[in-house]
DNA sequence: TGTACATCAGTGAACGCGCGTTCACTGATGTAC
DNA sequence: TGTACATCAGTGAACGCGCGTTCACTGATGTAC
């Protein structure tokens, strides 16, 4: 019964039209992309994408069913081109080599938001008013994290004890556990704790870079992130003495 | 000559009409910032503003010459607002409990932040669109990064020796010099450093839950935000054994 | 204290712009017999 | 292979909205004599 042809997902379009439908959609989505990386989420308009297109504003409707969407459409693929940067660069690096691979990681993200500023703000800036995320959306938005954590799982052998031990609320114990449970995975709670912090630092260093704040204090974004890239490993209990 | 009362900063409105302009400019001002505080930077609109003032929208021009410039106010309102709240924070802890200190600043950073979501998002989120900072934001928009170090020179004292050392590339050494002679100080490089990167932190830490991305994730923010300054703290080299 | 002139605040209409979305419609492509 | 009908893509006009900014103007407040 469910061994027809998934009918959800059409492997290939056959008929003409629906290949021209998917040139289209490709197309549009291609525009809209440019059009934020040169202007920002909310300068992305509809009308201005139909022109470029040489269409009436009203045929994207056939496309996407308003803005929204569109948006939607550029979130989850803004999560997904950084979530392959920093899948790349990670796979990159042997993968017994903790420190490399935790280093290759942050410099794929750092690397794919330099690129990609307006992309950047899009999913890690402030959020967009009025735009509410639909759940599709989740799983690409963790994908960096989930990255982060299972490489967390794999260190956990020849990292070194970092810092702490902290003491981690009964409530936040729990929350945790859950989660983890959810991704059937098991890690030390202390180092998820650490893992998050430098999940916050890894996002915080590169939003002031992106957003400019550096811009009247460091002109060498690549040294500091460096530097400060091995404080981060230190705190995770990575140092280079791994070869 | 220069003994005259100063022309630039009047001391106090004179004249009726002085008084008026003054009240009317606050009240702006006011409006603007319960608009922004709403909806958000792009959604501020002077038409609005001047709606809700029972005024005709040209007349706000007397007070304000572009919608730039009222929003350059806000701005600069923004950072001083999150300025005093940092201040009053550390000033109200006992100086000489240097890992205090530091918390009270974290919290009181992020106190103000979860409390102006869309302010903090004004001045730490995402650049608004087609908007150029003048320079009177240069100054305000330091406040906290200039107080987290002048808490760190403190600090060299009693804090153990940290994580590290790092190896400072020369150009950023060099950088960093120019930087702290400016402001007349002196610190360990290693140190600035270490700050620097615990403030990315912390306001990576703050963006992301001011931004909503622990939604998904964790419930209890305070819980996490206390155990991840903790975390932070003993980056520092400052651990709870102070008293 | 009173008058003459200059300064300033506020008005209302207008300019010119752009936006998202809907709707009745034409004409082309696909499908079933 | 050919015809009849259903489906779909794209059009262009329109609705209704909001915005920042300019400008000639009235009427009130301040200033100098």
């Amino acid at each position: 019964m469910a061994s027809d042809p998934a009918p959800s997902a059409p492997p290939a379009p056959r008929t003409a039209r629906q290949r021209v439908r998917a040139e289209l959609t490709a197309e549009i989505t291609a525009i809209a992309r440019r059009h934020l990386a040169e202007k920002g989420p909310s300068e992305l308009s509809l009308r201005a994408v139909a022109r470029e297109m040489g269409m009436a504003s009203s045929a994207l409707y056939r496309y996407f069913p308003s803005r929204d969407a569109l948006l939607t459409r550029l979130i989850i693929d803004a999560y997904n081109d950084m979530g392959d940067a920093c899948d790349a660069a990670v796979d990159a690096v042997d993968e017994r080599d903790h420190l490399s691979q935790f280093q290759a990681l942050a410099h794929g993200v750092r690397g794919w938001a330099v690129a990609h500023p307006q992309e950047y703000a899009l999913i890690y800036g402030s959020p967009v008013p009025g735009y509410a995320a639909p759940t599709d959306t989740v799983d690409p938005a963790s994908r960096v994290i989930r990255r982060l954590i299972l490489l967390a799982i794999t260190m956990n052998e020849d990292a070194t004890a970092p810092i702490g031990p902290v003491a981690i609320p009964e409530m936040l114990e729990r929350q945790i556990a859950t989660l983890l449970d959810d991704e059937s995975v098991t890690i030390d709670r202390q180092r998820f704790v650490i893992i998050a912090s430098v999940w916050a630092q890894l996002f915080g260093m590169i939003s002031f870079e992106v957003f400019g704040r550096y811009d009247e204090m460091f002109d060498d974004a690549d040294a500091l992130f460096a530097v400060q890239l091995e404080l981060a490993a230190a705190t995770i209990g990575l140092t280079s003495s791994t070869d």
